[in-house]
DNA sequence: CTTGAAAAAACACATTA
DNA sequence: TAATGTGTTTTTTCAAG
């Protein structure tokens, strides 16, 4: 086995660090990903053909995992978002609470730590689907109970952003952790 | 003001609605964008320009609203994922509160009807910039309480399918709705 | 919506800095 | 590692039917 071969394997290339001209590309590319390479070089600082390499070698290190269409949720008729706790007996995550993942209307299953086991982001047509997709679900061995968050309002979504917050406001009243 | 103005106004051409073909069109743009108008017209069953032509008037009247690279957290080390719940005194959704925007390790806001006022998707590097980000919603006025879902493992998270389900499950044990 | 041809990119090089 | 320059290929785009 080859270390490309034991790469892809790992799911990622350790590889080279993302540097900051990687961050810039990255965040020029969450917003627009349709753009020419020559503009995507002018707005960084590259050329053309140095800024195409960077970007095929972010798709290869998996940096960049794809390029998609984001889709306006009210123009395929899923105006109702709602958030689905699920509480379960045992060990929540099974492949019968999984097969949920094949409804479209799934977004998101994270287990999570917290009063609650599992996440569930899901996207309906109406509260008539999203009472099915909770019959579903209480359908499941092992699932105890569900409370749904209904979104009334979205203010901010958007795709995993590349920058992040260097310093953060020192908590107040708080002892300075060891580390 | 013309018809054109009015539409965008109201942010979207009530238009045309999306048919079978936009949506297998759709579909394929949110596993892959990259894709040529040739391929896409193959898959879809439409030649090239008709492809484009689909394309294009889906962009203009929003329901492609962007196409963007999607990024791997780890690689832009945000390795942490978690959901807060945020109560408030009075109206949650203040200014102050949204300020909260502006830090791109935020990633979603929305006020939901359910024992919270506001949930919030955040990713961070590490549970030091949770907290920070934390002691910052603290110190923003009526905010009362929060409570965080830190996610142990990400089983599923995808843009929005435009696919939908057609059947649900008929809940057992419930009367007909009347509507 | 299709076919077919043009214009404009993208892409793959080699060379140089 | 990146810039420049060349040529080739592909894709986009615009005709006309």
């Amino acid at each position: 086995m080859d270390a490309e071969t034991d790469d892809i394997q790992r799911n990622k290339h350790p590889a080279r660090e993302v540097d900051a001209i990687d961050r810039k590309i990255l965040g020029v590319l969450v917003e627009d990903a349709t753009i020419s390479y020559a503009e995507l070089g002018e707005r960084v600082g590259l050329s053309p053909p140095a800024a195409h390499e960077r970007v095929k070698r972010l798709k290869r290190s998996g940096a960049i995992r794809a390029t998609s269409a984001i889709i306006d949720p009210r123009a395929v008729k899923k105006p109702l978002l709602a958030f689905v706790h699920i509480d379960t007996r045992g060990w929540g995550k099974t492949p019968e609470l999984m097969a949920v993942s094949k409804f479209p209307e799934v977004e998101e299953i994270h287990t999570v730590a917290g009063d609650t086991c599992m996440l569930l982001k899901v996207r309906t047509e109406d509260t008539r689907a999203l009472e099915g997709l909770l019959a579903r679900l209480y359908d499941t061995p092992g699932v105890t109970s569900t409370r749904s968050y209904v979104v009334l309002s979205t203010y901010l979504e958007r795709p995993v952003q590349p920058e992040t917050t260097a310093e953060w406001p020192a908590p107040k009243h708080m002892a300075t952790p060891v580390y």
